[in-house]
DNA sequence: CCCGAACTGTTCAATGTTGGACATTTCGCT
DNA sequence: AGCGAAATGTCCAACATTGAACAGTTCGGG
């Protein structure tokens, strides 16, 4: 397989690595944009606050995807601001280098572009989520897929580890309403938990029932 | 600057042209995906229905945009209903040429490459949008937007025809509750309307305010 | 110029959601 | 073990939103 490391190793870009642990801001809402990202181990997680200090996880990114791509389409400043939530290592990409890279190299553009792509209709499905589902179908899905988070194979049903006041942010609501559903799911055995969260299937019935 | 009709034209691909006149179904949700379509003249709404019916509109593309892309992601059927808003010209590019010509042609894979970015800045935005602001600020902002539709020099301040309906579908909330805003922007003097919709820019203090 | 279809204006009860507050539990740390 | 910080459980009044109904208006076409 295509191994993008090595890849940018033999075009003279990962050079730059940066590493964080957990909490550590990456970069943040605000900065000026200048450098894309490209995840090698651990995990980010993208927010974004509004003008009265409202926080939103807009994404959470893993091995493989890039973050900060939005300099490339010409915003200068960060519009969200991106954390570890796990020790983490990215390879740090100049934007004029890897524009150069992009326009030069096929293999390297197919793979950016798969990633858009996919990023695209992650953040569609998202849009349309919040569109058309209460808080409670959100949250079920919300947790159906970081069930599955790094595991797209099989179905692995424990979750990293994320707080109430994560989940309120991720699907856009409170955390008193998270906590109200949470019982509830657990209440009717959709989920199980103690320190650990483990979703059951038959959550997916909250998603899919009218 | 690079046309791109010229150029999919040279690389033989600018030969499968589709018309359709307003309100014309160009693709519908659940369709089997197999061709990306450019847009050369007109205008497209791209819309969803929900298990129970409801309806959302996703985006409004116009000239220069790419729609279909799901399917270089591997989605085999359509996710979004795609209508004509207005007569309109597009280029049919089947899925395997499109690829082909994407990791062969530079100009053309910066091209799309710079479509993706824009697409997603805009979706995101709207994703948070949704997340931050009450349906008030988002009709504020959808109305702030579409005044300066297909004009992104000068300040263009009249719509071109939108529902209250359709307004409603694209923000993700009732017709109520559209008209309700709508008379309150109307009586604050923020916009005025009588077949034709007129936009002020001090409708900006509406999204701006806490 | 009249009809029907599409759009707009208006209302309201029922429901969903927010944003606090406060008590309780768990966890990491020394 | 004991402290403080973080996370969870619970409650509730104020507020926002839905969904449906019905009347009035505009508009295009026969």
């Amino acid at each position: 397989m295509f191994d993008l490391k090595v890849f940018l190793d033999s075009a003279g870009l990962g050079r730059k690595v940066a590493k964080f642990r957990g909490k550590e801001t990456v970069f943040a809402q605000g900065d000026t944009a200048k450098n894309v990202l490209y995840i090698q181990e651990g995990g980010v997680k993208l927010t974004v606050i509004n003008e009265s200090g409202k926080e939103a996880v807009v994404a959470i990114l893993g091995p493989g995807d890039f973050l900060g791509e939005g300099c490339l389409a010409g915003q200068s400043v960060c519009m969200a601001t991106a954390t570890a939530i796990a020790p983490t290592t990215v390879l740090v990409i100049e934007k004029n280098e890897m524009i150069r890279v992009l326009h030069g190299e096929h293999e390297f553009s197919d793979r950016f572009i798969a990633h858009m792509l996919a990023r695209n209709i992650r953040v569609e499905e998202d849009l349309i989520d919040q569109f058309f589902n209460s808080s409670e179908k959100r949250l079920a899905r919300t947790l159906l897929l970081l069930a599955r988070y790094g595991a797209p194979g099989l179905p692995q049903k424990v979750l990293p580890k994320v707080s109430q006041e994560m989940l309120a942010k991720m699907i856009g609501t409170t955390r008193s309403r998270v906590n109200f559903f949470m019982n509830k799911f657990r209440r009717l055995g959709f989920i199980q938990y103690d320190g650990e969260i483990h979703v059951n299937d038959s959550l997916l019935s909250v998603v899919l029932h009218d």
